[in-house]
DNA sequence: AGTTAACGGTTGATTTTGTAACTAACAAGG
DNA sequence: CCTTGTTAGTTACAAAATCAACCGTTAACT
């Protein structure tokens, strides 16, 4: 091009992060879509009650860095689904604590044994000693350090 | 929760690839958005071609993995911004090649470098040795092989 | 040639996301 | 109390992504 052009795209974080990304979620997506009709905002509120417990909106907000209007949808639609309950706080009325009802829970187990044996496919891939270190790096990319 | 529950949301692959490469690509994706107001997909197009210059709507989608759709609607926009223009095969007339004007070769220029900044910023937050095996442990998960 | 299938690319309808503005509730200072 | 500001969450509207159907063209088979 118009000067020595050693740049490559391939080797770009950003993108080569996005790709990776996307490939390896492909699968698993297909599961938590084909399975429950779920959306990934959902699977994610999903298991952030799955695995915390009962919590607010903002604490899962807080945790996983969505944007609250993702959040407010992808609880409408769980609640619509009967895979949790609201319950107002008391003392602060704002507040709305999310609870997964029994088919919440079932669906997050569900999932959480599909994630599982994903995941271990996936990391399998490398050894043990590399797993780590990217696994390391990516948090410490993703700002979750 | 019902079990012993030992998942790590935050070890899970998929979810950690998707925190990394939001984050990492944030303010990136500022600077081609502010300045040239583009969207992801027309950088891609964009520097598919100022890369590998001139190809056909068809070759990107084979490189980029991006929908066809995508595509079509980025060139368009690109088009309509004059940072490329269109040109038929007159042996198969199904066929266009893509060729980028002076404009969108300036911005080529122009996001590769800051794209080439950004990236070593990034890089140099770990040691060469780590970075290089980061790369190749993305290409691989991402089926870049 | 004539039919059928496949391909490159575009379009339109639907779904999902992003951005702002909005409720309703609380908090702090006067 | 009463303003002003902040917070938790929702909603409305615009922007963008997805999906399927589509057009014109080429290829393949008969």
């Amino acid at each position: 091009m118009t000067q020595k052009d050693d740049f490559k795209l391939q080797d770009f974080l950003p993108y080569l992060l996005n790709q990776a990304a996307e490939e390896s979620g492909l699968a698993f997506q297909q599961i938590y879509k084909d399975r429950y009709g779920m959306l990934r905002t959902e699977w994610r509120v999903l298991f952030h009650l799955g695995m915390y417990g009962r919590m607010s909106a903002k604490d899962i907000g807080e945790r996983s860095k969505m944007h609250k209007t993702k959040i407010s949808r992808a609880v409408a639609k769980l609640e619509a689904r009967r895979m949790l309950t609201r319950e107002r706080d008391a003392a602060d009325r704002r507040l709305e604590y999310l609870t997964l009802t029994q088919a919440g829970k079932a669906a997050y187990i569900d999932l959480r044994g599909v994630a599982k044996a994903y995941d271990t496919g996936l990391a399998g891939q490398f050894s043990q000693e590399d797993i780590d270190k990217l696994r390391l790096m990516l948090r410490h990319l993703a700002g979750m350090k």
